[in-house]
DNA sequence: CCATGAATCAAACGATTGATTGAATCATAC
DNA sequence: GTATGATTCAATCAATCGTTTGATTCATGG
């Protein structure tokens, strides 16, 4: 009467509950988001996230795995495909960048299939106190952030790597809050008039690589070297 | 036998709950620090808490109040310094993003009176799904959100306002991560060789204003409009 | 020395949490 | 049609949550 043989696709319970509990897991978090409402919103009983996924945690996780091996697969297939191309030359960066931030965009402006929520979920989870979650999402991404590094190493030699590693951090940051968008704080609200998801990949592509490719900080004070106004393109 | 005249500074007590509280929910989170864990750590009774403040609810407020007003203050107190020394000429948008964010890093390099500990808790906080703590926030950062966007919007008045707003936000998520640091998510575990609190400083302010004075998205492609490599200053 | 109110204390409150039980129901194979 | 195993169900478990209580201790002023 325990764990399910797993013979059949799906018997479409868990997948419901899984729905269920990435949207509530937005709204409320980890630990406000009780086993009863999950298994209302999922209309299941109680007991069906434990015997379909053993324990809360256990279902956390696999909430992150559904879309999270899914959407490193594909990052790593756009680096591969980029490094194909290049024939052993070294990529350019925004190439880099747009693969691997612009992937997780694409995801997220994916309403249809519940990417957008899942997005919003990842972003506000990178800085999740929650000990095991976080071994877990940092497990996850091992191979893909490898990668991603190597590659920007290369095509930046004349970085210290040190600096291309804080700024590859910045830069998760930043789309963190891109992602989160209006909901993330209220700080701007009523403010965004436009917050169409196909506009958003364009103007983080360029702060992004705005910030990447910014003078190194070194001797001279920062800010004192140029009038300070975005150019056009 | 209710609430205390405020006619002494303060009794000790309610500053130790504020400390435990602060550093325990860097540590796990709000929901996941307990009236229990809290008052054991600061040697007081569990009934403290509700003595002192009301609820928990009103002692996580406390605990944002206050660090939070005067760090808005020291803010706004810089902006208004650079505003008079400027004679109502345009300030440099450099100047604008090292009051805001530099004083945000200045508070977050003092490990010694509990500013490094809350600054942690702030960033991780822009994402709270908890409706209360993010009005709360709101409300405590409307002032300073709206002097300092003006200031930009003066700074760059070639700049569409909306763009300046998306890159503002895109800014508080760079120094959200850059804040978190090394514990933010284990990603880049074993990677920073060099934490060093007085050279993320400048490290962050050149990826910052990169961002911000990036090329307009517009019709070109993005990234491919240059060499792609950051340039010696 | 005692009166007064702030502060602390041990103990308990009802409510809710994640998890578990054993029986009931369902689908499928023979 | 019946056996078999997967799934669902209502009911309940112990544990823990934030909060409250009433008594006790402490400090201070007259």
């Amino acid at each position: 009467m325990r764990a399910p043989t797993e013979r059949q696709p799906a018997p479409e319970t868990s997948d419901r509950i899984l729905d269920a509990a990435e949207a509530l897991f937005v709204e409320h978090g980890f630990e406000a988001t009780t086993m009863r409402m999950i298994t209302s919103r999922a209309d299941a009983n109680i007991a069906a996230v434990n015997y379909h996924f053993g324990s809360k945690d256990a279902l956390i996780q696999e909430v992150f795995k559904r879309r999270l091996t899914e959407l490193n697969r594909q990052r790593l297939a756009k680096l591969d495909r980029l490094e194909a191309e290049a024939k052993g030359a070294p990529l350019k960066p925004s190439r880099i960048v747009e693969a691997f931030f612009g992937t997780a965009l694409e995801m997220a402006a994916d309403t249809e299939h519940g990417g957008h929520t899942f997005m919003r979920l990842l972003g506000r989870t990178y800085t999740e106190p929650n000990g095991f979650v976080r071994q877990f999402l940092a497990e996850e991404y091992a191979e893909a952030v490898e990668r991603f590094l190597t590659a920007l190493y290369r095509a930046l030699p004349d970085v210290p790597r040190e600096e291309i590693l804080w700024r590859f951090h910045f830069m998760m940051g930043a789309m963190s809050y891109a992602i989160a968008g209006t909901d993330a704080l209220q700080l701007f609200a009523g403010k965004f008039d436009d917050a169409a998801p196909e506009r958003l990949l364009p103007r983080l592509m360029s702060f992004l690589l705005g910030g990447l490719r910014a003078p190194l900080p070194g001797q001279g004070v920062p800010g004192e070297n140029g009038k300070g106004a975005p150019t056009r393109p």
